[in-house]
DNA sequence: TTGTAAGCGTTATCAG
DNA sequence: CTGATAACGCTTACAA
């Protein structure tokens, strides 16, 4: 007995004695050599196939342990054709929204055995472009994109999907291409914001927001407009300031309009940080939030609640659109027949009202309608 | 020259409907077969490889492009043994911090030509185990890692490492392992915004963070307990809370300590959602930060510039964080020698000063020391 | 229930 | 400069 478990220790060793010193990974090669029978054999029991002896599947489970056998996924997937691998274009990772939606994406992607490899574009279609090859290279069994802001061609996204990779768009989405989209309705949202700042008795507004060649900031106007005209108000003639999202851009933009312009009763800001760029100017000059002047936000981002005054602003549901996008993709790639409906779902947003739209003298007259 | 630009149309679209029909990807076969080369000489071109002939390599690269090849890495992956992929493990991607970790490991590893897999481990061992079982299968070229919160057995850590997989831990680090490490210096980070406190002439001091059974919090703590004692203060002696790191813990913590016990001049907060939390516990009872009590933060959070009072924390400089642990994985990747040095990096984090830590009625007594 | 053998698309070695 | 050919590690008909 002494000598069995002696020997034992001994035959261990070689094995890993010989892994160490070639530096080369087991294969289901090594385990069918080692056991002496098939490779076809070893290969189904390692997918647990239903047709292969208990007995035999635990020897070679063992024997797997021992030799430190570690699948090879790389040469499963050119055999099969494809990854178990989708690929997911993200503008940046690095912000709020999108590392939501890639958690909400990881979490029903990784479950049903895929991977995500994630690629920026930072906002470049050039590099935009490169990702798409890269993904088409590894044979992924899908493709999840946001455009970037430069995106206005789409040549390289319908290469990959005349290879047949089902592509699912999310956020940022476009009419061009006919497949899966996952929007948010930026309309409801920004209208919904609007009736609220209405129904506080706000009818002197100004609009603050991105560019409306973005499809995000035209939806949000469109909403914010079509509430006013309901009652009566063209929001076409209240100012408009449009410039790059980001808090300094606005901030530098109301140190002067304060000086210059008359101000609103409200402020829309289709951004939380361009909100916060006026909030900080405005506070600079000593006006008080919401006293003096209200303002609102969009996208609801953590400083929102943190702020003084708490910031209005609507929630978006970043992790919800992840999980969602996500299993449209796995509906493609599963149908067998990727890119063969086109859908078009919609988040719907959630306003959240906070103190900085809360009207301490609101108008006596109530909105005409609804 | 009608005719033949007719046939050469022709010739293309039966091309492309054979793609379409078979809805397979052409392959280097395919390009040889259409040239009558043989496949060796298109993989060369493909690889721009510089022994062949100019004139050759446009004539293969014409028709990869009509045959809309795209080459297959899976298969070039299976052959070289190796994938270009590196895998990263994060505890969580949708944290400020760890998302900017991965922008600056991508900003250094797509140049070189390197495709990232991010896996979540959701402060799981068991989400990590798996991850890097997936990591090992997709015979990634190296692996980044940050441990999650329960991890303190690193069997599978040093499985990867056996099996030759060059590793790197960055932020959350381990003794344990051999390999390069990358981490905040939170000792000093710590220790330099301790002693600004004391030059703002505090002196009751009060310590809340997370608890220190994790190596960040420790060292945090250990750079805040030198300081202090280079003034003769015990920080053992003084309040400390440890919970858990959000905001509502903290807020929770701050509505009944300001009812039972004697308030610090200062609240250092090992983290900013903690101090954010305590500042709206303080403010809500009518207290004025830093007026009747300071408080700092720690990881320079987005809001921390936003709120009122504006926070004084420590800026982390995750990104280069991400960098520099991308550029040690490429170093062991390509010295074909991985894992053979093990180096120490200490990312130095910055103070930085803000509103909430301005004392208005300095102690008199100075720093006794330095 | 297990084995045989073909092949996935590359790259690398050797030979012209 | 180019070609033939053997892997790489796995899956899957088809056979037994």
């Amino acid at each position: 007995m002494q000598t069995f478990a002696l020997f034992f220790y001994i035959f261990v060793d070689i094995f890993d004695l010989i892994n160490r010193m070639t530096k080369k990974q087991a294969t289901i090669q090594d385990i069918a050599k080692a056991l002496n029978i098939s490779i076809s054999t070893v290969s189904r029991a390692m997918s647990d196939h239903p047709k292969i002896k208990k007995s035999t599947k635990d020897q070679i489970w063992d024997m797997a342990k021992k030799l430190n056998y570690q699948p090879n996924t790389i040469a499963a997937s050119l055999r099969k054709g494809k990854a178990n691998t989708v690929g997911m274009i993200v503008p940046r990772v690095n912000r709020h929204f999108f590392s939501n939606v890639i958690t909400g994406v990881e979490s029903v992607l990784n479950p049903a055995g895929y991977n995500l490899i994630i690629c920026q574009s930072e906002e470049s279609i050039e590099k935009e472009k490169i990702n798409i090859n890269t993904l088409i290279a590894s044979r992924v069994s899908g493709i999840l994109i946001s455009l970037s802001l430069e995106t206005t061609k789409y040549d390289h996204i319908k290469r990959a999907i005349k290879m047949g990779i089902p592509v699912v768009l999310y956020d940022r989405v476009c009419d061009e291409l006919d497949v899966c989209k996952v929007e948010n309705d930026d309309f409801s949202g920004s209208y919904d914001l609007t009736r609220h700042l209405i129904e506080q008795g706000y009818r002197k507004m100004m609009w603050i927001g991105g560019s409306r060649k973005f499809n995000t900031y035209t939806n949000r106007y469109q909403g914010y407009r079509k509430a006013l005209s309901e009652i009566g108000l063209e929001a076409d003639n209240m100012p408009i300031f449009e410039g790059s999202i980001s808090l300094e851009t606005s901030y530098d933009y109301f140190k002067t309009f304060i000086e210059n312009e008359q101000l609103p009763e409200v402020i829309f800001s289709a951004s939380d940080y361009m909100a916060m760029g006026a909030i900080l100017a405005l506070q600079e000059k000593g006006l008080r939030i919401p006293d003096d002047i209200a303002i609102s936000g969009y996208s609801n981002e953590p400083f929102a609640a943190l702020i003084n005054p708490k910031l209005t602003s609507v929630e978006q549901f970043s992790k919800e659109m992840g999980q969602e996008t996500a299993r449209l993709l796995l509906a493609q790639i599963q149908s067998g027949n990727p890119n063969n409906v086109s859908t078009k779902t919609m988040i719907r947003p959630r306003l959240i009202v906070r103190d900085s739209t809360q009207n301490k003298n609101p108008d006596p007259t109530p909105p005409t309608n609804d």
